[in-house]
DNA sequence: AATAACCTTAACCTCAATGTTAAGGTTTAT
DNA sequence: ATAAACCTTAACATTGAGGTTAAGGTTATT
């Protein structure tokens, strides 16, 4: 199949997939004409791609072990696991960063109200 | 004071100084060669700037209420609390999209390790 | 007068997937 | 034969604070 069928039966944008392409995840042969022409498995590969994008990995993480999940169970891929734990680790990262952030923000959003409502009560008065 | 010196003063860059100032966060006045001189409550200022850039904020949104921070209490500045708002919203989606990812990644490092036990066990019979 | 230690502007780099032209070749249907 | 609908490569844009470097002017010290 030609790009924009895979495009279409994927979801990934014909720039993506040119994008994959030059990271090394995708290898279409060409046509005489120059045109990529894309395997039916392509179409696994790219969702497979797309999976572990989701997941927050990089292009290059996933090269690093898109062929093996392709032939074989994730858990028999020993590349897998050390780059899922990379990520853990950087995702808590962040969310305890984030979190920090969320909580002094909450408390300065508190503090502007308790003193609208302080500066309330002495209009009140 | 020149610029090196407020840099000594802030812990903000050089680099950093003349990046605020082109967004429009500090406005030092020239000296006859060129050379930015500032005011001693320019040393405030930026130090006001880091705190709100270390809460997420842009240098675009700070310049937004800076000006009225310097010379007021924080809630009296309108400005300010829709700007916090809008970043707890961000923060908020942020830290569930994240959160999500990491479950997903979690569960897959376990079932990976599942999957591994199982055949060690399979091994061992 | 030379050197160190300042200062200036300007421009490119980072991260990373993907959107967006631009400029042009191919195929297909009318 | 022409237009629509494909395809190609190449390159720039996005996000945004700030690092880095280049090329050069100024000031101060010896």
């Amino acid at each position: 199949m030609k790009i924009s069928e895979l495009s279409r039966l994927t979801g990934a944008s014909v720039r993506s997939l040119r994008h994959y392409e030059e990271q090394g995840l995708l290898t279409p042969r060409r046509l005489d004409n120059g045109y990529r022409e894309y395997h039916d498995l392509a179409v696994e590969q790219v969702r497979t791609i797309r999976f572990y994008l989701k997941l927050g990995l990089t292009t290059a993480q996933i090269s690093g072990f898109l062929h093996c999940v392709m032939k074989n169970k994730e858990a028999f891929c020993e590349e897998v696991l050390p780059v899922y734990k990379k990520k853990l680790r950087e995702l808590n990262e962040q969310i305890e960063l984030l979190t920090a952030i969320r909580s002094n923000l909450e408390e300065r959003i508190r503090s502007i109200h308790d003193e609208r409502s302080a500066l309330q009560g002495f209009d009140e008065k």
